[in-house]
RNA sequence: CCGGGUGUAGCGCAGUUGGUAGCGUGCCUGAUUUGGGUUCAGGAGGCCCCGAGUUCGAAUCUCGGCACUCGGACCA
């Protein structure tokens, strides 16, 4: 077969892992750069999947009782100042306006990192009794972050996401909405996009600046490194004292509120490329595929095909699902590798052949499975043929994460595990800073999270031989 | 922010001691094309990243920016 015209040249990711991943933003045409560092276009394509995740978790925010919300961009600095953790966790990475036309701005505003210190002085104004309480708020806007190293989506300078922030009376309700948002990523990360997640608890050095506790869903890409894919925080109500907010509880005594917060943004797009994606472009899960089927008519010029194609269109558009028909003038090899690489889950071809013996041809993106189904199947077979391929795709990245988690003793072993394998490395921890900044001086790694699910490896910490506290994963991060 | 690489047509690349540009592919037009990237003919397309400097003359030499990319540091 003749490799020498591809539609698009991707690197294989065995040959370079981080050009693979760039070659796949832009040649499938996801992304586009633009004039200034760290600010990527998203084309159509790209945006239309960032839609599908987007309408998910929205009608998801929609039905446990959250509302959307938007607040301003401009931050002033004495706002962004109230918090002090949240400040220093932040003010490094903050972008500043000075000038308004050709005035000197009074007080710099800050482009929003993050919006706690804007939701925070809004709900000073409103919440005031205990009836008022809880506020169950959510934004879908760009952030501003200065970063010093970016890549289309795994870290932008701006990019798009959702922001939660919510007011409770109690700290039971607060941690109970935390945790619920949590396991509202995971099932969305998990069933949607076929991305098989580890829940747990960040340690105290990578907990969100100004939270008591983040709880993480973590990921496992194609190359063995974690990627945080959604994060929950609990503020306590550090948050609200900070910002005077307080409320008249049923006793008739001032207390304050309890605050969450949590986000999911375009980088989960980076993980999806980065955990089905193959050396033909993208994969995308049918439950965000933009584009789920596409029909491709064989020797459209012959009579009856084209017509035939157009209604195997419409017999599945009918059915809800998203589908398109490329009539093009391309050949088919062409057609196929094109919608190859932009991930189509599966293909349907049609042609003379086919229409004689009254059935189509199916391929299945994840495996290349070609199927025949028959025509009078039509309804039945390809909605089940996507969920064959939404399944095979989790079924494949669980494989994945599951045989790349190794249990160590000692930093020496963890350090040998993720040189030769990759993946997450498991140890007891005994819960001190010093041996969390151990394991990334000796053996390159971060805490990823300290896991709900914990696992009794032995008595002491790897790092310091001291009584352990908690079982830990340890991993190199995106 | 530190170090390496890159920047010429949409994309991938050439470019002669310094004399303002060419190839492949893609694109447009017309044919051709039955199952993995057809074949042919004609055509359009370039502030040579930006700014200064050296020079009669700079894509080419010098300096300074910017962007992309890889690695490190930083960082949700």
């Amino acid at each position: 077969m003749a490799k020498d015209k591809k539609v698009e040249q991707i690197t294989d990711m065995e040959v370079d892992f981080a050009q693979w991943f760039t070659d796949i933003c832009t040649k499938a045409e996801l992304v586009d750069y633009s004039g200034v560092k760290g600010m990527f276009i998203l084309r159509p394509y790209g945006y239309a999947i960032w839609e599908n995740i987007q309408r998910i978790l929205d009608d998801k925010f929609k039905a446990t009782g959250h509302e959307n919300v938007s607040m301003p961009m401009l931050i002033p600095e004495s706002l962004l100042q109230k918090e002090k953790d949240h400040v220093e966790g932040f003010a490094p990475e903050c972008a500043w306006v000075t000038m308004g036309g050709s005035e000197e701005l009074p007080e710099k505003l800050c482009v929003r990192p993050t919006s706690e210190t804007l939701f925070c002085e809004h709900w000073s104004h409103i919440v005031h009794s205990w009836r008022d309480l809880p506020c169950l708020y959510n934004q879908w806007c760009s952030v501003m972050r200065w970063e010093k190293t970016t890549r289309p989506f795994l870290r932008g300078r701006e990019f798009l996401w959702q922001e939660g922030h919510t007011l409770h009376a109690t700290e039971e309700e607060a941690r109970a909405e935390t945790l619920q948002m949590l396991e509202i990523y995971a099932e969305t990360l998990e069933k949607e996009m076929a991305m098989p997640v580890i829940r747990g608890n960040k340690t105290d050095k990578e907990k969100f600046a100004g939270a008591e506790n983040t709880y993480t869903v973590e990921c496992m890409m194609h190359d063995h490194k974690a990627l945080q894919s959604g994060t929950s925080h609990y503020f306590g109500d550090g948050f609200a004292k900070a910002f005077d907010i307080a409320y008249t509880d049923k006793e008739n005594k001032l207390v304050a509120p309890h605050e969450t917060s949590w986000g999911m943004s375009t980088r989960v797009i980076g993980g999806l490329i980065m955990t089905h994606g193959d050396n033909s472009g993208l994969v995308l899960p049918p439950h965000i595929a933009p584009i789920q089927v596409i029909v491709l008519p064989i020797a459209a010029h012959k009579p009856g095909v084209t017509e035939k194609a157009e209604e195997l269109v419409a017999r599945l558009k009918a059915l809800g699902i998203r589908v398109k028909g490329d009539f093009s003038d391309n050949s088919p090899g062409w057609k196929f590798a094109n919608w190859e690489m932009k991930g189509v889950p599966l293909r349907v071809e049609i042609g003379p052949k086919d229409m004689e013996q009254g059935h189509c041809m199916a391929v299945r993106r994840d495996n290349g499975e070609k199927i025949v189904v028959s025509l009078d199947e039509l309804e039945a077979r390809i909605p089940a043929l996507l969920e064959d391929v939404q399944q095979g795709l989790f079924d494949k990245a669980k494989a994945n994460l599951d045989s790349h988690i190794f249990a160590a003793q000692t930093i020496e072993e963890a350090k040998a595990l993720q040189e030769e394998h990759g993946g997450f490395i498991k140890t007891m921890w005994c819960g001190d800073l010093a041996c969390e900044e151990a394991m990334k001086e000796k053996a390159g790694m971060s805490s990823r999270c300290i896991p709900f699910e914990q696992e009794h490896l032995g008595e002491t910490c790897a790092c310091c031989g001291k009584p352990a506290k908690t079982m830990i994963y340890w991993g190199v991060a995106y």
